[in-house]
DNA sequence: ATCGCGCTGGAAATCGTTTAACACTGCCCT
DNA sequence: AGGGCAGTGTTAAACGATTTCCAGCGCGAT
């Protein structure tokens, strides 16, 4: 790799001129102009970005920490942070990191970004970090915190309105006649899931409606998982005829566990789902949930960063907290007969 | 932050020796050693990543550039290359790059991970770029295609056995008694669709069945497109009696234009699809559809990329092929007494 | 004349590491 | 006694850019 001391030697001037070529950073002659270029071109110059960060200290990059591309949320998620980057800086990259939703993990990522010196990160944090990323964003690095809050460290945040829209669905869910509503939860610390239950559980007790304590389980947040988690959930007696999911793992998992039993969706059980799908009106039955507005959070978050990267902004974090809009289908009952 | 030098004044020993109870990579006395880690934890001393790319001239970073991660496919990929990457490096960063299928972005994806000195790249070319990427593997750098194998390059790669899927099931629709198939093609460079087309065409040949050329139709890569393409193919007299998808957009666009047009799957028509779905059991009809291995083609790929990266292996590039299988369910009429 | 200024250009310090080369101290061996 | 070697440690030169001074030159104003 040609280094800038070979353009400037090719081309007879200085390093200095030819960074300043490169960069547009001052002035330079038509005529010394066109000689770096063609040194450049002859040469296949191209800058060492290492170097470059390493003197200017800012990297051009961003963290994202997600707990799992395969997650469909995330994956909406990831190209809302990606697309907003790509309209800043030009020239800005993503560091992608899986934390599976594991402490552990998450702190090895963060280290590693750390010392990769990146220019600020947007995280999804999986709780049990409390006390690291407080130092973090004490230190004055960009953080921002995208689909979750953390109790405790003050980040700019962007969030859905969980409890709301949680509320809205389970509302739907009475209003549709269910009375035995259950709860499939995904076993996460995430504070979206805490808040879909607590919005659910609300609008229950709203409704003047008890829940049995066996009509609540935690899974693991995988298909599989659920799907034995749902199952269990089918099996206690009385059975419910409702299951609010509170997250699209939990979702199809619930739908596979309906059809292991033998059951139908939404004649024998409702089942309502948090986070949407593109396919959702495609396939029967046609899912009834609320769709997050992943994209948007990821977008936010990304702006919220950028701001706070460029100077834009200063001062105490703030949060952002945006819609999620219920739709209707069939996976619920509605606009069915209901059976006795 | 607190530099190495920082540290070694703290401890009174020179960089050197900071460095090398960092590094392990020279014996040090303990006492020393003491002195020196204790320097470390009270500055809070993290080294700087960028620094040391610098001097050894590498990042631990290696670049992966796919369409879209929104994608399920290249979801999984990505996470299959991130977590061999994990394996290998313990500490292998990966940066991210969603090109759109699209040539441009991609050659500037390109030219931004190389001035980032990444280690390596693994990617589904988009096409359009080979001339820039013959150079590149030419140039040394650890490169490795994906799920896609790009004419002219001489590069690692790693693909499924596209032909020899998308035969097996156009014969399966062949054995339900299908005649008038039609082609549901993305409109892509990729390798992949081209020989799915290609599979799928031989097999009806090999059958001696003929193609209606208005039952053939190409879309842009995404749900809604293929939902109007759908549709026109739907609208075709005589309306063919099975689609064949070529991808997981396709699909999801097919079974909403079936829907659109209020006919039923499969009583009405048989729906194939090239791209498997978690979901695809839990939702009718039950997707009748070739499984890719993603994940492993992910995994595969970023083994070849660190055997190149470590030296283990160097010579002329491989080529490897995974098997994909078919995953007979309902919605081509397996099982079903078909109509007239 | 002299000063000041705008326009170009260069020399050299700097960013924070790693590592080759060298130095010192004991100690064992002959 | 002296050479060789193992064990620790330091000095200083890279790595490849950016950027702060500083300088030369031409020119108009005083």
């Amino acid at each position: 790799m040609a280094t800038i001391k070979d353009v400037a030697a090719k081309a007879g001037v200085s390093t200095a001129t030819v960074s300043h070529v490169v960069n547009g950073s001052r002035a330079v002659s038509v005529e010394t102009k066109k000689k770096v270029k063609a040194a450049i071109k002859a040469l296949k110059y191209r800058p060492d970005g290492i170097a470059r960060s390493l003197r200017v200290a800012q990297t051009g990059t961003i963290a994202v920490l997600i707990s799992d591309v395969t997650n469909p949320f995330f994956a909406d998620f990831v190209r809302g942070v990606e697309d907003t980057a790509h309209e800043r800086g030009e020239r800005y990259n993503l560091l992608l990191c899986n934390t599976e939703e594991n402490t552990a993990r998450e702190r090895r990522a963060i280290d590693l970004v750390l010392e990769r010196r990146i220019d600020g990160i947007v995280m999804a944090p999986a709780g049990g970090n409390e006390e690291t990323l407080a130092d973090l964003a004490a230190s004055g690095l960009p953080l921002v915190f995208g689909d979750r809050k953390l109790k405790g460290v003050a980040a700019d945040t962007v969030v859905a309105d969980n409890v709301a829209a949680a509320g809205e669905l389970t509302r739907h869910l009475i209003s549709l006649g269910h009375r035995r509503i259950g709860l499939l939860q995904a076993d996460l610390a995430s504070s979206a899931i805490h808040e879909r239950a607590d919005g659910f559980r609300a609008a229950l007790a709203e409704a003047g409606l008890k829940l049995d304590p066996r009509h609540v389980v935690k899974s693991p947040s995988n298909i599989a998982a659920a799907e034995e988690a749902g199952k269990a959930l089918l099996d206690v007696s009385p059975r419910p005829d409702a299951i609010f999911c509170t997250n699209n793992f939990m979702t199809l998992g619930m739908m596979q566990a309906v059809i292991d039993r033998g059951l139908a969706c939404p004649e024998d059980i409702a089942v309502a789902g948090f986070d949407d799908f593109p396919w959702a009106a495609a396939f029967r039955p046609r899912l009834t949930a609320v769709a997050q507005p992943a994209y948007e959070i990821g977008r936010e978050a990304a702006t919220l960063l950028f701001d706070r990267i460029s100077g834009r902004r200063t001062g105490a974090p703030i949060q952002m907290v945006l819609n999620a809009r219920l739709i209707v289908r069939d996976s619920c009952g509605a606009g069915l007969r209901r059976r006795a």
